[in-house]
Parts: C-alpha cells; structure tokens; sequence
DNA sequence: GCCAGGAGGGTAAGCGCTTTCCAGAGAGGG
DNA sequence: CCCTCTCTGGAAAGCGCTTACCCTCCTGGC
C-alpha cells in the first residue's frame, strides 16, 4: 500500500536527508533566501521568483522542516504542555479537548502528561516540560494543600517563566501564576441552597481528598452554605475518599453507616456522585430521588445518562479549558500581576434530586 | 510565593541561560566531560572526582538540559505522537491512558493531536509530528475507507519511516504498518450470537459511518453472524449515523420508523448505545429490556451507569494503547514485515439485553 | 627498560536552522 | 552626476549539545 519505498524501520541515512541546505542548493539560491520563504524569516521580502524556485524545490524534494533545529536556532517552540492527573478522567479528557482546540488555532502542539495524582510526577513532569522548551504549560487538575511541595512547585514554575515559558493554572494551585478558576465555592453553596428549598436538612458530603485544593474549596462553600442558615457542621456527616466512582461508592457505604438518617448527599465530583448511586442502589437498598436526593459537581457527560439523571453543577469544562490557552498565549507586560478569570458554574437539575419525604 | 527571583514573564536574558558549557566551566572541567556525566555520553566513563564535581556544579546552577538541543545532536527525540480523533472520547481517553502509562515507564513523552475526524488534519497532524521528529506516532481511532486518503496517508507514513520514525496503527488504517487490532468482526459476532440465543430474530444496527473501518469491520461480523444463522441481511434493519451518543439517538429513532418490529439493537459502540437507550426510553416509549434488547460495543466506563446497565463487547481499551506502544517500542530488523497483535474482546452480560418477549 | 594497550580527559566538528551583518543594485533627491 | 536610501540576496556566526578523534598518563608484559 505504501507506494513510495523505504521498509518501516530504515535508519535514517544520514547523506539523504532533505535539509534546508539542499532544498536551497536544489533551487540555487543561498541557504538564508531558502529559510526566508518557507519559514517566513523575520520580515524579510524574497522576490517573487526565487520564492517561487524555492517553494517548487522544497515540494520536489519533500521537505520537512527540522522542529528541533529551529527551537535550538529561535529559542521558542511551538509545544505547550498539559499536565493532568489523569487524561481518563473525563474531567481532565474534556478541558484537553477544549485546550487542543485552543491550540489548533494557534498552530501548537501539546504535549500531555498524566501524573495519576502523584505529586512528584507533576514535579518531574514539569521539568521535562522545561527540558523540551515548552512555550507554556497548563497545570490542571486540583493543587494540593501541601506546603513543602507548593513550594517546590512555585520554585519549578519560576524557574521555568526565568527561561521564558509561560503558566497557567486550571483551578486555584496555591501558585502566583495566572489562573482560572471556576467557582468551586459558589458552585457548592449552590448546591446546598437547592438541597434546603427541597427541604432537606440532614445533608451528608461525600468528598475527595481533602489535600486537593478543589475538594477544600468546594466543601467551603459547603460550610458556608450551611451556616448561613443556622447549622452548625457536623463532621460526621462528610467523609472522605478517593475522588473517584469507586471512592464515592466507599464514602457513600461509611457515610449512611454513621448517619442512617441521612436524606440527601452532595458528592464533590460527578464521579462519586455515580458511585454514591450506585451504593445507594445496590447495596444501600435506598431509592433516589424519593428517599434520598444526590447531586454532584462537574456535569460530565454520563450525569445525563445515570438513572436517575444526575442534578450537578455544571462546570465548562471545554470552555474552562480553551480560557486557559488564551491566558497564556496573550502577551503580558514585564511585571503585571497574575490575572485571575473566574469561571462561573450552574446548577442542573435533573432527577436524582427531589423534596424530602415527608 | 514563588521564592526565587522573575516576574512571570521574563524574555528569556541571553547571558543568563544556565547551558552545559556554564556547568562545565563552573566544575572546572570540559564540556564533554559534562555532557558524559550528565547525559550517560556514549558509554565512556568519567572519574569520580570529575564526576561528582559535574553533579554539584549542574545542581547548583540549576541546570535545565535543552532537550531541542540534544534531539539535534542526537537525531532523535524522546517524544511519540498520538493522532485520535476526539480526545474527550472516552474511548479515545482510555487508549491514551494505557499510551501515557506505557511512556512513562519509557521515559517518553507524548504528545496528542486530536483530528476530531477530520481526515485532512490527522494528515496535517502527522506531518507536524515529522516536524517534531517525533520517534514514533501511533495512529488510533479508526482508519477511513476512503482511497485517495489512505493513499496519500501511507505515502506521509513511509516518508516519516524513511526518516527513522516510527509507526503504529490501533486498529486496521488499510496501511502496511506494525498494528495492535480489536477483533471488531468477532466482537459483533458474538453480539449476535448472544441476541439469538434470547431468542431476536428481528435485530436491528445502529452503525456508524461506514467510511469508518471500524464500522466496517464490526458491520462485517454482524453480516457473517446473521448469515451463519440462515438469516439474509435486510438494509432496512442497519442505520448509520454519527459514531456519538447524539448519533446512536437518531439512528434509533431513525431505525425503529422504519421497522418498528425489531426487538434487539446493536449499536457498534457504546455511545451510540447510550444515545439510543435514552432515544427508546424518552422518544420511543420502549422499555429495555423487555420491549427492546441493547447491546453496545467497546464498554466504556459509563456501560456500568446507564440504566440499565448496558451489555456489551468490551475492548480492553487501556491494554492496547499499551500494546501498541509496545510494537513501537520493540526494535524490528529491516525489512521485516509488519507485525499485527490482535486483542481479543469479550462480550459482557449486563442488564440492557434480554430475552425475547414471547 | 620498552612498548602495547586501556582509561580518562579535552578539542572541535558538526546537527539544521535563524538572523545579523554586509554587499550590490536600483531609485530618488539635490 | 554624486550621494543616500531602500530592497534583495548571501556569508557566516551562532543556538546548546553529542561524539568522533586525539593526547596523555598509567599499567603491565616481556
């Protein structure tokens, strides 16, 4: 099928490589007249018809321009890097859509690494992010509440902006780096609120680590939620697992075993939502919405497809996703403070929540 | 926070860039003996004592190997390119976890361009991989039935090889390369297989696009399956729609107005799946299982959610991202022919099929 | 005591490209 | 008619690193 030769695994043979150089020799011009009409060099005119010997000879010979040689030669590339914590997730997977659509546009490549919630990773991550000359890189996913490391990353990410690259944070990362950041607070006092016109008062959380920087922030707005109308929070009534479906299940299963009474749940990520369902299904015997309503966070894709749907707050993920990639590709005057672009989230409500029984 | 000096957006100060060459002067020793020590140059050893001045030198500079750099002088890199189609497809994400799982034990990082089934971009893609001197792209998702594309795709594919790159297909692209393929016709089959043992004899087939070669392939089996059974294909009973949950709905919805008499549906993957399990419950007024039988393909996470929960062909997703990172990995003689790993899939009895009303 | 051989270190030639600087040629201006 | 610009093109100096290749010691064997 392959109609031009070459079996699959021939060792690049040195002396035949298409290089600009034999581009230029090929069309008869000099090496720098070759670089200005395929690489648009610098603002520099090349007349029409030496453009046009070039062009033709660098379409005969198949030329692939050298990425790395021209990083090395301008000191810039066109990568930027993406770290996640899991590009599974659909969390993670929707923001990197909305990002490689932002880079399309500017013509950038992205670079993704998954660090699978291991801090050091995102450390060493970053690093190689560095190492390649990452024009930018978007740090996702949650921050985590841990001084030491914190500081690690603050000293990384200076060092990285020292050589020039650029930072963004999705979601808050305890980092003075521009940042955008949906409003995980507003978002769980929403929740609560719609909760308590449904007249529920004994409302149990199901949350993630509380090291991440979104869990804390979420159960914030939780507590405040709470006590703006006059309960006090009772720690029993949050527990913490593993921000994922199996982690929502398990929290879900501890959380009714110490407060039977419970009548409704907000799980801190759609993922626990659908675990908590299912726990309160299959081995909590308790039917939702009529006995207990669950709402979650995020608004992924399957919360319309759980039964019941999924209430949840929604975040623009996508959207969330593409800011970011505007942030770091607008340029910034020497010195201005990080900017900050607060993300606004919605309240869907769907079936998995209704007004308490009684 | 951030302790050490830079605002964030420093242009990079040209004499301040910590190179190799500083590291060498700062321990007092020539840059080839840096680079040795630093890079594991070549297998030459480097004395103790020059060597631990190297590491203390590098660490108390800071030093940031330049990874453009090395590619140049190395001619390779350490990046592979994952082409997919759409990123925030679960399917998508899940391959791409097992290749990022995969590099990281590799020490390779990857970067991901996403066509969002755009033909012309997975072209375009590949070509800026090239560029990067990508050590190897893996092409996933699934290839076009379309000639003049995979024509021009298999000549980009030799040119990249010729130029020491390496490839691999996840699932069939119709082009010679090293290629870890899902058993698409056997998984259909035995969706098949499994309605009629319930007892459907009027089954009908949500399907993809049939450029797909996935569709095509999975389409083929469902063909062999009814034919084994004395059954004559009806065009009628297969639709095709869009390869997404929004697809699956109209194609449901499209498939039972022309034959409402079908008792089974098998949808040629798991969105499509849910789509229509959402479009016979809320348009159809179906009940599943009992009215109508389900079944998807692929098995996504969400399989497990949807009510009920979907039965379904599952593609141990993960394990061929792996897989065919293996294949890149693995170093091939010249002139070998391409290697091609099957993985075997597997049908999974949930709740969304049943037997057949009577 | 001489020489072969190995080990450790340095020198320098690239890798493929960008970009500064210089040269020559026309074009206007005075 | 000379001089200054402006416009195109080329020569060449890097960008930061790897890696032959060379040189110097140091060991040993005879």
């Amino acid at each position: 099928m392959a109609s031009s030769g070459g079996s699959r695994n021939v060792p690049h043979r040195p002396g035949r490589a298409v290089t600009l150089q034999r581009v230029a020799d090929h069309a008869g011009v000099s090496i720098a007249t070759a670089s200005r009409v395929l690489h648009g060099g610098g603002g520099r005119a090349v007349g029409e018809e030496l453009r046009a010997r070039v062009l033709a000879a660098a379409a005969e010979l198949n030329y692939t321009p050298n990425a790395p040689a021209q990083a090395l030669a301008r000191a810039r590339t066109s990568v930027v890097g993406l770290i996640v914590h899991d590009i599974g997730d659909p969390y993670f997977a929707a923001i990197a859509t909305g990002v490689m659509k932002a880079a399309r546009e500017h013509d950038l490549m992205v670079m993704v690494a998954a660090t699978f919630r291991d801090p050091r990773l995102e450390l060493e991550y970053l690093r190689r992010l560095h190492d390649q000359r990452a024009r930018a890189v978007l740090l996702c996913g949650s921050g985590f509440a841990d001084r030491e490391f914190t500081g690690r990353l603050a000293e990384s990410l200076a060092r990285f902006t020292g050589d020039g690259g650029r930072v963004a944070c999705i979601g808050d990362h305890g980092v003075e780096a521009d940042t955008v950041a949906p409003d995980n607070r507003g978002g769980a006092e929403r929740a609560i609120a719609h909760l308590w016109e449904l007249g529920h008062r004994r409302i149990g959380v199901v949350a993630g680590p509380s090291e991440l920087i979104t869990v804390r922030q979420r159960l914030a707005g939780v507590r405040r939620a709470l006590e703006q109308r006059g309960q006090v929070p009772d720690a029993d009534c949050t527990v913490e697992a593993d921000f994922t479906r199996a982690g929502g299940g398990a929290a879900a299963r501890e959380l009714f075993g110490r407060r039977p009474d419970l009548t409704a749940v907000l799980a801190l990520n759609d993922g626990m939502a659908v675990g908590a369902l299912a726990a309160l299904r299959d081995d909590l015997g308790r039917s939702v919405p009529e006995e207990v309503s669950v709402i979650g966070f995020d608004d992924l894709p399957c919360a319309l497809d759980v039964r019941p749907a999924l209430t949840t707050v929604r975040v623009p993920l996508e959207r969330t996703g593409a800011r970011a990639m505007d942030l770091i590709l607008a340029d910034v005057a020497d010195g201005t403070p990080p900017r900050t672009v607060d993300v606004e989230v919605d309240l869907v409500v769907r079936e998995s929540t209704g007004p308490v029984r009684g």
